[in-house]
DNA sequence: GTTAACCAATTGACTAGTCAACTGGTTGTT
DNA sequence: AACAACCAGTTGACTAGTCAATTGGTTAAC
């Protein structure tokens, strides 16, 4: 198979890559059956283990399905199309087309005792943002950052410190300083808004408010990041799928974000 | 490797739940390097293949980490320990220990034109119910089925219906009937309570709402169901897991119920 | 018509190997 | 003491095959 990448990457990411492309640009369309996979070998000039690998792939993508005897289908699309990868706030505002900045609340550190509140058993760097979405207030976040994590982002620390830039991303910092995000656990929760949040959210009461507990782990399972979130919220939909393969539950998921006001709800549960 | 279960099972699959078995019983402690590959080859007599695929499993369920050029480890556990499956509400609750019930609200069938609105392209059937735990009125339960999906199960149908016991699991029945969920997508949402919900639910104005999504797919790809829910906010966690490989996102989901009033919320984000 | 038997095609599972990339430690040199 | 080279062990990727299970269609028998 031709490697027409410029970065070195798995043979079968390749492929998947390139039948995902034909897929997203309808040269196959819903429903149509894929090649069977002795054709991906004969076509791509690679073995059955590798077309298998690149059509598990898309197949936990959510965009293609399998079966045995038959073949393997483009799935018909859902709700939205899933971006298949672990984003920040500003990555999930930028791909929608908006512009993400923030607004720093209050930065410190927190000793080893503090931090354990928090779930974080080291000390730890805090710090406290509103985030806008153009310029409205969207959200609150407080992230824990052990102390040996924020030392190797240097647009953490000191005089270097460019959290005050609204542009700033986390994600990218800690991606600059080759730090990589392996999983995450998510917790979701509703409430109703505090009056310390409606005023910082800018909000009338009551307002219900969703929040989001997120621990971030690094490839070696170490705790890079963890954050507590209050969102708007009407203006926020938590997607995911969830896939069962094998006995087991795997996912995709991804965070949608409504324009205030236009927010459409479902409607009461009553006829 | 002897094959020791009843049913037949797909070998990785078994060494799988062997490995599984050993790390939740706490031969391997978090923390520990698991056996290598080629030994563990040994120790089962599979082949290489099939205990990378095992290893893949438990990768996939968190319970493993893997790294090159070091080998495998049981991963520290986070948060709860993902059920790894995608639970109806019924076996959720029972799951944790408690009894879940029902209430049928209502019971009608949908021509095609109303189902569309719900997102169904067929006619369908709904029920509408009020979920209780222990006897208390936990989330009203909206739930759209194709009638061609309804029609294969004898519970939703006449005169042999069940779905006025209280004790009637829907995902049971389904399964019963040979329709098995492949795949679903959930959007999860907050709100405030409507008067109508704070009357079925019994609690008091204002209180905030989390609204779930589901649209539950079959191996072809077929809705199976689709159900909006409306859940008591403080008393409903929606949990999930984002584990990032090879580039693609992949998640396991869990539910975790809480007591009301010994719920215990998030502080305001301030200091 | 209905049913049963059969067949070809496809995916699922598995084996047994090769080579590459990465890691952690040791050894030798400066 | 610091650094570079090397090495053994590990996982990642890939190949080329086998056999099993499932499916959809065809054919034959009744």
């Amino acid at each position: 198979m031709r490697r027409n990448r410029k970065i070195k990457q798995a043979l079968y990411l390749d492929l998947a890559s390139e039948l995902r492309e034909s897929i997203v640009s309808s040269k196959w369309k819903p429903g149509d059956l894929l090649p069977s996979e002795t054709q991906l070998c004969r076509d791509f000039g690679v073995s059955r283990g590798t077309v298998v690998k690149a059509l598990e792939v898309l197949h936990r993508e959510g965009l293609a399905q399998r079966r045995q005897g038959v073949g393997t289908f483009v799935s018909r699309p859902s709700l939205h199309r899933m971006p298949g990868f672990i984003l920040g706030f500003s990555e999930t505002v930028r791909q929608q087309g908006r512009t993400p900045t923030h607004r720093l609340v209050d930065r410190c550190e927190l000793t080893r005792a503090e931090a354990l509140q928090y779930g974080c058993d080291e000390p730890a760097l805090m710090l406290n943002r509103i985030r806008l979405v153009d310029g409205v207030p969207w959200a609150i976040h407080r992230v824990v950052i052990p102390l040996g994590i924020a030392a190797r982002v240097p647009e953490l620390h000191g005089d270097r410190s460019k959290v005050e830039d609204p542009g700033f991303s986390l994600y990218e910092a800690l991606g600059d300083a080759g730090i990589t995000i392996d999983h995450a656990d998510e917790a979701v929760n509703t409430r109703l808004a505090t009056e310390e949040e409606a005023e910082l959210l800018q909000i009338n009461l009551p307002t219900a408010v969703m929040i989001v507990h997120r621990k971030s782990f690094d490839p070696r399972g170490r705790l890079v990041e963890l954050i507590e979130a209050v969102y708007l919220g009407e203006c926020y939909t938590y997607e995911t799928r969830l896939v069962r393969a094998h006995g087991v539950s795997e996912v995709s998921a991804s965070k949608h974000i409504e324009t205030p006001g236009a927010s459409q709800n479902v409607r009461p549960a009553s006829r």
